[in-house]
DNA sequence: CAAGTGATTAGC
DNA sequence: CTAATCACTTGC
């Protein structure tokens, strides 16, 4: 995951990242196919970025991943920082390695990510996603999600996705 | 482990 | 209009 700002670039390793999938998922603000200002996004095609604010302090940041009429999203929990380490460390205001991009909205504070990235074309800016080919099956760890304890039945669907999250 | 924080939403 | 809610972090 790359972006690019006035300010330089900067780089990171996504480790881990949540699906939603809109109508049948409890835990999505889309739950039900329910429609909002805010979720407008996520009804639109995939490759857009659905960016807001949660707890008053915190951007989260997401990547719609379906077509159009199906709201489904994929949250980007954690980054392995890569390139750009310093300008995230200033951003984050701390040195340690392992709390800049250890949570959704540390990894939005250490990108610069914010509501003017909300609704952004991923495919067409400056920030944007790369492939990595070949991730063998076996590496990537699979749990429940977390922090969604009021979605009854759909916090146990196992839509917690890990990668390579040694520094987490 | 507890509390802060404010946009967003639903409910009058 | 108002009140309740929340895909988290930090500092004690």
């Amino acid at each position: 995951m790359v972006h690019v700002t006035s300010e330089g670039t900067t780089i990171g390793k996504i480790t881990e990242v949540e699906a939603y999938i809109g109508p049948f998922d409890a835990a999505a603000h889309t739950y039900k196919g329910k429609r909002t200002n805010r979720t407008e996004v996520a009804f639109g095609p995939g490759g857009y970025a659905y960016v807001y604010l949660i707890y008053g302090m915190y951007y989260c940041f997401n990547v719609v991943t379906n077509v159009v009429e199906k709201p489904e999203a994929v949250l980007i929990r954690a980054l392995e920082p890569i390139d750009g380490i310093e300008l995230m460390k200033k951003r984050r205001n701390t040195d340690k390695l392992k709390n800049l991009c250890s949570g959704p909205g540390k990894l939005c504070q250490a990108m610069a990510i914010d509501k003017s990235i909300n609704q952004v074309d991923l495919c067409a800016g400056k920030l944007y996603i790369l492939y990595k080919d070949n991730i063998p099956k076996e590496d990537i760890i699979t749990t429940p999600r977390i922090n969604i304890d009021y979605a009854g039945e759909a916090k146990d669907y196992p839509w917690r996705f890990l990668y390579s999250c040694e520094l987490i």
